[in-house]
DNA sequence: GATAGCGGATAGCGCCACTATCTAATTGGC
DNA sequence: GCCAATTAGATAGTGGCGCTATCCGCTATC
């Protein structure tokens, strides 16, 4: 196959293709002259998937080839790929040392020894936590620490029902890739469905039937 | 207050704050001359809540401004502003009419109304979550389907704690404030949390002890 | 009255994900 | 063999976004 047909396939230009392997999320086609190259499935399943972790995961191209140079390294673990994946959402930069952001990193320290997690409070997913309940103080939310259990037994809920998903592939690789898809696009799956359970919460408060105080949706 | 007090409190640069004006994020502070104009802690929570937005939640402006507005307007219900919050985050635009979004399409319809979920299909974020199954089927994760029951109840109980904490508030407007904030920075609690669990439970089965096939991490 | 700060307006910057254009070479239908 | 279409590779440009720099005339404060 050429980059004109793989191009037809995916729908993604040609130019943009070329794009992509300049920044190394592609590998180039095999050359069979000085400018001539072909490509295989593999190339198309590749580029769909960074299509992919673009459009739904939301991530940035960088993002993305760090991903997938830990889906390609063979001498990287699922363990490397599940971090490499995570950073791939990774937020926190550099952090405040104001008394939320001591307190936020209190509480997730006891949430992780807490829930026996094997987790340090240097892991960046436990920044982000920090970083999102120190925020969440600054705005007088403090109390939603509250919720922070119920939200952790979902998470965990989540969490077995991905390993389990993984665990269900039969070659390594898939696994390796079912672990950086399953990241990415679980966390789009759940977002619209925590949203989704949201509408219905809300529209059973004060949806069709008896909103209270003049709520009543206008259209 | 005056504007260089506002900065140096919530430490966004004075040109940015006036970039907020004018893109409608920020009320303008009110004259006491026709070039002078005093903002109050109004002023400096919304300021606040906008960054946190931006920072945390990773809303574009224009998508802050209308979470804004619906927490703004008083004739919008609470039912409104989780709209508006959830669509904050909408990534869909225009759908395929391929084989697996029909499917995907399919999924989700019977999920609903399984659940009892008083949501349309047309809902964004039904049409998020469509759009991720079908990526995921594309990518041959056809089978994610299979998880979505773990993934929907986990978002259930969520979406419970999510209620419960909104109805803690006691003024009206406060509560209009904790759906958005609720919502934005909740997603990025529970995906902090879901990369943590992920870390332990890939830690427990790869980790400190016996990872198979050579899997041990290098550092 | 000098200095610092202000509101308001306009223009520019840096990053990012592409996209356009060019050259020289190759393919494929006739 | 011929020639339009396509290709690899390289370089430059585009559009959107979140600011940021600069300027002007005015105001607060010491």
């Amino acid at each position: 196959m050429r980059i004109g047909e793989l191009s037809r396939r995916t729908g993604v230009p040609v130019p943009t293709i070329k794009y992509y392997v300049r920044e190394g999320l592609l590998p180039p086609g095999e050359l069979t002259s000085p400018n001539q190259a072909t490509y295989d499935e593999k190339h198309e399943r590749r580029l769909r998937l960074i299509r992919t972790l673009l459009d739904v995961g939301g991530l940035k191209v960088a993002e993305i080839s760090e991903v997938l140079a830990a889906i390609d390294d063979p001498e990287r673990s699922l363990h490397k790929v599940f971090g490499a994946t995570a950073e791939g959402f990774g937020t926190a930069h550099s952090e405040h040392d104001d008394a939320e952001s001591v307190a936020a990193h209190a509480v997730v320290a006891d949430l992780v020894s807490r829930r026996g997690w094997r987790a340090h409070a240097s892991d960046p997913a436990a920044a982000d936590l920090s970083k999102a309940l120190a925020a969440l103080d600054r705005l007088g939310h403090g109390a939603f620490v509250d919720v922070l259990d119920a939200y952790a037994d979902a998470a965990e809920q989540v969490a077995r029902a991905d390993l389990e998903y993984v665990d269900r592939q039969v070659v390594v690789e898939d696994m390796v890739e079912a672990v950086a898809i399953g990241t990415v696009l679980g966390e789009a799956v759940f977002s619209a469905l925590r949203r989704l359970a949201h509408v219905d919460a809300s529209a059973k408060l004060y949806g069709a039937d008896g909103p209270p105080g003049g709520d009543c949706p206008r259209t």
